[in-house]
DNA sequence: ATGGCTGGTAGAACCAGA
């Protein structure tokens, strides 16, 4: 059965990197590529260069500086949507269908600031609602559905170098992982991730800029999801964590993902 | 040793990421 790869990066700067990307679309030829973190405006967004790569379909929800979100694709999109689960504006989601078999949204759940407490920082609160209005949402899909992208949550213990040193720190605080278990609840989400990578092995997908050598003391953290609805799951037969282009010259601090789905 | 870095934008002793 012919299988399409899908995958997801958070690229921090779509313009800064395009040296990497390129290698990435090269070695592992995604047929879709979804982007977080792209910090352009639809306005300079980089078409051309996807254009010559083999890449003419693109949904687009950017911002200046900031945020944004893109899904870039060899086949046609349809009927792209842009949903604002934070009620602020910023650009941090778009969903297409795809070649009229399935629905593929593309998130970037917000960082949610520095303190775990929505009344001394309106991000963490933000974040929470941000999720909150996703479980809405989600109650009601009929399609099938993959929803891939900087979820910004390590949800199980071993999705940190250290659950006891980052119990209190924000992306693995317990209400934002009763809060992430909630939504994919609220639709019986399977976590593609652990489904081909088994807790409690390591999988991580997003390590700091702030070590020198990310390698040494390997502090990583898996924020990074492919998450499908159970009428789509079984037909996915393969996943990867693209780990070595963390090492890649003048990387992102993420890492990309993929899937393989029967179409 | 969870900020030690990085990018965008302005022209910062900035902000944001997580």
């Amino acid at each position: 059965m012919p299988t399409l790869k899908i995958a997801s990066w958070n690229i921090n700067s779509v313009r800064a990197r395009p040296h990497i990307v390129e290698k990435f679309l090269t070695e592992t030829a995604p047929d879709i590529l979804c982007l977080q973190e792209t910090k352009a405006h639809n306005d300079v967004f980089p078409r051309r260069m996807f254009e010559e790569w083999g890449y003419p379909h693109l949904a687009l929800n950017g911002q200046k500086m900031h945020h944004g979100v893109a899904t870039i694709s060899k086949l046609p999109l349809e009927e792209d949507l842009r949903h604002d689960w934070q009620d602020n504006g910023e650009a941090r989601h778009v969903g297409v269908r795809v070649a009229g078999k399935f629905r593929l949204e593309n998130v970037y759940v917000p960082a949610g600031g520095d303190i775990p407490d929505r009344d001394e920082n309106p991000k963490f609160g933000q974040k929470l609602d941000f999720i909150e209005r996703m479980t809405a949402w989600s109650k009601d899909l009929k399609e099938p559905t993959l929803i891939v992208g900087d979820f910004n949550i390590a949800p199980l213990e071993c999705d940190v170098w250290s659950h006891k040193q980052l119990v209190k720190v924000v992306s693995h605080t317990p209400i934002e992982i009763e809060t992430l278990k909630r939504f994919q609840k609220s639709h019986d989400w399977v976590d593609l991730g652990r489904k081909f990578i088994p807790a409690p092995e390591r999988c991580f997908t997003w390590w700091s800029y702030r070590n020198r050598d990310h390698t040494v003391n390997d502090r990583g953290r898996r924020l990074d999801h492919m998450w499908a609805s159970p009428n789509l799951a079984d037909r996915v037969v393969g996943h990867d964590v693209v780990e070595p282009a963390r090492s890649w010259e003048k990387p992102s601090d993420h890492v990309p993902l993929t899937v393989d789905i029967e179409i």
